[in-house]
DNA sequence: CTCGCTTAGTTGTTGGTACAACTTTTTGTC
DNA sequence: GACAAAAAGTTGTACCAACAACTAAGCGAG
């Protein structure tokens, strides 16, 4: 990267500052309050609901790797912890002998169906119902853009309002 | 945490994913930059900047601990490892026999000054570059009131800028 | 068809953080 | 002033993630 300014003015620090503040202890609290009340991590939370987001709720682990923003290894793993449980099943693909497909199982579906709640409660607790609707749209925006920046392909995808229950 | 609301609109979805996005891939971003130009993880380079910042370049492992946000065993293992790369000197507190005090030795200094340009550049390129001055004030709102639920005591706190050459 | 290359996934090893146990020093109370 | 309780750090242990090495399966050129 070959930018220029080795510096920030005062509202650049305090901005930064700030924004540092939020992106160091909101994952943790996410975490903390899943690990809490689920027994499970924000990215297991995260891999159950990109398959019930998924076609038939099974995918292929590379796929499944790439739309959480995880490395190859990390999903095997975690996949591998998630099995042990009972969550998700893993099953060589018919049509391609190299690839793995997960399966959310039912009670995989209803882990994750009863962590919701609490998770989108926390998320309206701590961002949501602390700010005004036009700030809300603001902090919308800003996190778009810089989220463009971070990932180009906005691949690192997934919708938490879909893996409710009734859904399916 | 009572708070009802089980649901997401879609645009809080949209919101959420966006932010989720933004606090996974910015802190991985930073860590990157940061291990590929200057050696050091952001957490060390925050520790660092807390004790440029510091009256006298010393702190108390204690209040270093508090300011960065980190467990007194997670400090005193990073500590350790910046004192053998010779960044930090720790001794004994002359006035509280418990009390270990950190200091900022000279090639530490030098190892943060080294390593602020690189950082400062990134900070611009992802964040501050992309938004528009009006949206840069809208996230610094943002996430000022987020900050503060999650840090009520806004404990966490360093400027980056301060940390400059010439400064001291 | 077969041999080199690529792709998908798992596993070995290392590094970093959390939680808990432990040591040492201070403090408060009688 | 002695002893119980608290505080400051360090270290043992366990877990999680990154990187690299490895295995197995498809693919492509000859």
């Amino acid at each position: 990267m070959n930018y220029r300014v080795p510096r920030m003015t005062a509202e650049e620090s305090a901005l930064w500052t700030g924004l540092m503040r939020v992106v160091e202890l909101l994952p943790a609290a996410l975490d903390a309050q899943l690990q809490r009340d689920a027994q499970m991590t924000h990215f297991e939370f995260i891999v159950l609901s990109n398959l019930q987001l998924a076609d038939e709720s099974h995918a292929q682990m590379r796929d499944l790797a790439h739309a959480t923003n995880a490395t190859l290894p990390r999903l095997s793993r975690v996949c591998a912890r998630l099995e042990e449980r009972g969550f998700v099943k893993r099953a060589p693909s018919p049509t391609d002998g190299r690839a793995t497909l997960v399966t959310l199982t039912k009670a995989g579906r209803a882990a994750l169906i009863r962590a919701v709640p609490g998770h989108v409660a926390t998320a309206h607790a701590l961002v949501i119902d602390a700010l005004t609707p036009p700030q809300l749209e603001a902090l919308g925006t800003a996190a778009n853009v810089i989220g463009r920046r971070l990932d180009p392909d906005q691949r690192f995808v997934w919708i938490d309002d879909d893996a409710r229950p009734g859904s399916v």
